[in-house]
DNA sequence: GTTGAGCGTT
């Protein structure tokens, strides 16, 4: 019973999801099981890899059955060196969910969060501060630049992985522009995205300013 | 052969 996640993730109502960080490249759940298994019943590891390399992210995530033990290997195991490494072992969250998440596990059920509670709104009051900050204005922003920034550079990125030198192709181009003439039919087979050609340059642009109603 | 803040299912 080395192998986690081959046959499904357990129930993740039922049991705690550690987060282990700053792991090495290298080290596989078989290597943490052993390690975590010794503080409590680990119920579940997983370990993101990427779906480009397949390499481990640096990070895993381990689950327990119960909080005492997940707090134990939380106390032991972070700052523990693993592999050369030290690894810091703390509750993991599910993103949005972490709202239900506590302490790795589900401490609240909302299974009908329909029933509007007008005289408990607590929520409320901090979007209200959100709001005071002006910061969403602001923080969109900045979050459409760097979107922007990264799509430029994934294109971009995937441009260069097509050729093997741009500085070689583009002087290549400079000095024996006819061959690229010579096969004009195959240049068109070149062309990693042909659809692109009719692709507007500014999408964002054209429904930006006559679509913008701020006040309705 | 490399890297190092983070929050998860092939």
């Amino acid at each position: 019973m080395s192998h986690f996640g081959r046959s499904g993730p357990p129930a993740i109502r039922d049991s705690y999801s550690l987060l282990v960080l700053n792991v090495s490249f290298r080290t596989t759940a078989d290597d943490l099981f052993p390690i975590f298994e010794r503080y409590g019943e680990v119920v579940d590891i997983y370990i993101p890899r990427d779906r480009r390399t397949g390499d481990s992210r640096g990070f895993a995530f381990v689950r327990y059955m119960f909080e005492d033990e997940a707090q134990k290997a939380v106390d032991r195991l972070d700052g523990r060196t693993v592999d050369g490494r030290d690894i810091t072992v703390q509750f993991a969250k599910y993103g949005p969910n972490a709202e239900r998440i506590h302490k790795g596990r589900i401490v609240e059920e909302i299974p009908k969060p329909r029933g509007r509670s007008r005289s408990h709104s607590p929520r409320r009051r901090y979007r209200d501060d959100y709001r005071d900050r002006d910061y969403r204005r602001r923080s969109r922003s900045r979050s459409v630049e760097r979107y922007e920034h990264e799509r430029y550079q994934e294109r971009d990125y995937r441009r260069r992985s097509h050729s093997i030198s741009p500085d070689y192709d583009r002087r290549h181009v400079r000095n024996g522009r006819s061959s690229a003439r010579r096969s004009p039919s195959h240049s068109r087979s070149y062309s990693p995205t042909p659809s692109r050609e009719g692709t507007p340059r500014r999408p964002r642009d054209d429904r930006a300013p006559r679509s913008q109603n701020p006040s309705t």
